[in-house]
DNA sequence: TATGAATGAGCTTTCATTCAT
DNA sequence: AATGAATGAAAGCTCATTCAT
């Protein structure tokens, strides 16, 4: 069934991290690559409307081509969606594996990991937008992978919020899985409430969650 | 065109605060009203495998009745999502109203407001699960609705927040819109990881929560 | 199946001759018995929207009474239209009937004949418009007993024609079946363009058609 | 939203002036091109059976296609109906348009309109009824377009009749609109009476309409 | 005399996907 | 590499009618 690039693959080019995909900066139309213009607005679309609502007619008509071309590039609607999210997920798990090996206390590791995962989750706002209201759309192994690959992720946060524990720095009470479904909680939602055009600039958001996750670990 | 009980009144008979239709509670088939029993399988089906996934032909099987039954009831099936935010928010917000006009100090108020809150989305888990997933599923003047009753919950929430820190207790640096977002983001996603059948009850996860919220505002 | 006033017998009261039921007559809601309003109703809103594109729900919304009402009285919605139809049916035959025998030429029974049959369809204009577009609505059988009907009254009319032509004051020419499809065409689609607050009376329409089917029979 | 081929333009074909759709060519089955015999069996059981009354499903029955392929030439019901008024409106205009230009006195001219729409009418005897009993059923723009260009046809006409009367061929006393109006009446009627195989052909037909016509115009 | 909950069949339309070209 | 006609299943919704009360 599936022809060509699913998931694990990227499809037809990389993604360079840093290629904000977020709100504003969706080219429209006949620009680049086949496959990476079918990802852009399938992404916009997606998080416009929502997986379900968005017909494979209106992506190929926003990227300019036609049904047999998407299906020659994607296996199915799904692959577009496991394809964003496996976009987004290596984007954060790199950074996030670069900030955690750094050889500084773990206060600002921690500090400086939850600040840049709002801020990149702020520069890709379509994909977080996506990313908690599409899992459930994915087929049943897709999901599995995907929630595999956050895992992961979730797991190195936690540890550096175990670390800060076993040193001391941190309040011992609150249980390290705990702390990080509480974070990432407020990571997820920023798509609900988040607006470019709004009063704060993402890294004044990014700075003051790290603010509050830091205060809610330290010891008084 | 809208037949009868839609949004704003309940659909023959009230939902008393307090009637659990979480995870757990699904009676599956012929007992009481119709109205409820649509509305309680919707829930169920909703969360489960999403709005759109969920189709008006498994809900009325679920119920065991006809699809003539459920419009005599319900104008739409989008009418019967917002039943189900309707009776998810009148819960909440006269829960948070009791506790917010309590004389007590306002650091007791916005630590029982928060354990409240945790306490009652892992008792709906399903209605939880539902609300962060479902919204734009709406039709957009139902969304305008219920978001203005969700923004009348979350001043009054911020409220307690700018309370605090006027009498000097809470830390004056956090804006509060942001701690209220940040705070509900981490409630509305107990539903992607919550489970009835975890190692923790629902107190302790709001025992928890309501740590963090307070450690992250207090002074230190 | 029927219960109760079905064809050939009025529901529950008679229709006068000269109750005018066209546009502009209806009174909304109500006053008067329920049948009568059930008809009313039913007329104006065939007329405005079709047989097939108005429910029955409509109908008795707009006549103030529910479903089980309407069934008490006629046992179809069909029984309404075949009511409708029995109801023009009687009135235009009545007339032409008696002007048919007056002792008065031919020419003055037939032009007189011609002006009535404007006069009343005009005046019952919605009537007019429900019977040429909705007869093939009818149930077989009952399409079967309205063409009887109507045909009866085009052979009345017929007469008059081979009248005219017997004595010689009419030319010999035309086929008289042709000439009575031919003017009731004519009548018949006065629905299609009349208007009540345009700028010709139903009398001067009267007088225009039967000047014109009179000069189309007449010798030079 | 509209796929393809809708109102103005012919789906996938042109009509040919005078290839008949009338009440004996249906063709059953499966030859030629899959938007003409969908539109030629939707002529078929709109004029048989009603709009309202021919479902979707018969029609592709009828065609010996599947719902998915009508979808993918007509935008909706409505649209294969609207294609039907267009085709016969494109060949009425052009055939009246011929004739009123024509270098002939002015009686001549419009004893031959009158005989030709009447033949044309009875050969597309099908879309004569469609025509008449099924416009309130298109949406309300489509009407719009229809009853323009229908008037734009009417004008042409009332136009020969003003001629006539200026020239004093024709008696001074009737108003031209309801001289148009009074007769295709008769015209548009002619789907409730005439059957092929009964005594009278088109052409016979044709004469005495024509005949009728212009007697009831003419200075006696 | 009238209610109104409930039925069950039917409606138009949408959609992801396939495949010959 | 790409087209676009066609499929087939399912979706949300409407409606005339029935029947216990």
């Amino acid at each position: 069934m599936a022809r060509r690039a699913t998931s694990g693959g990227s499809a037809g080019g990389g993604t360079e991290p840093g290629a904000a995909t977020g709100s504003g900066a969706s080219g429209s139309g006949t620009t680049g690559a086949v496959p990476e213009r079918l990802l852009a607005e399938a992404t916009r679309l997606f998080a416009e409307h929502g997986y379900d609502r968005t017909s494979v007619q209106e992506i190929v008509e926003a990227a300019g081509v036609t049904k047999g071309a998407l299906y020659h590039y994607f296996g199915s609607k799904d692959d577009l969606l496991h394809e964003i999210y496996g976009r987004v997920l290596r984007l954060q798990t790199e950074r996030l594996d670069a900030i955690a090996t750094r050889p500084t206390p773990v206060t600002e590791r921690i500090a400086e990991a939850a600040a840049d995962v709002v801020v990149t989750s702020i520069q890709n706002l379509d994909d977080t937008k996506i990313f908690f209201r599409s899992m459930h759309q994915l087929s049943p192994e897709k999901q599995k992978a995907v929630r595999a690959e956050r895992r992961r992720y979730h797991e190195t946060f936690r540890a550096l919020v175990e670390e800060g524990q076993r040193d001391g720095r941190f309040r011992p009470e609150p249980r390290p899985d705990l702390v990080v479904d509480f974070f990432f909680g407020s990571v997820h939602h920023l798509g609900t409430w988040y607006h470019a055009d709004g009063p704060l600039t993402a890294e004044q958001v990014a700075a003051e969650f790290s603010d509050l996750l830091l205060h809610s670990l330290l010891r008084p």
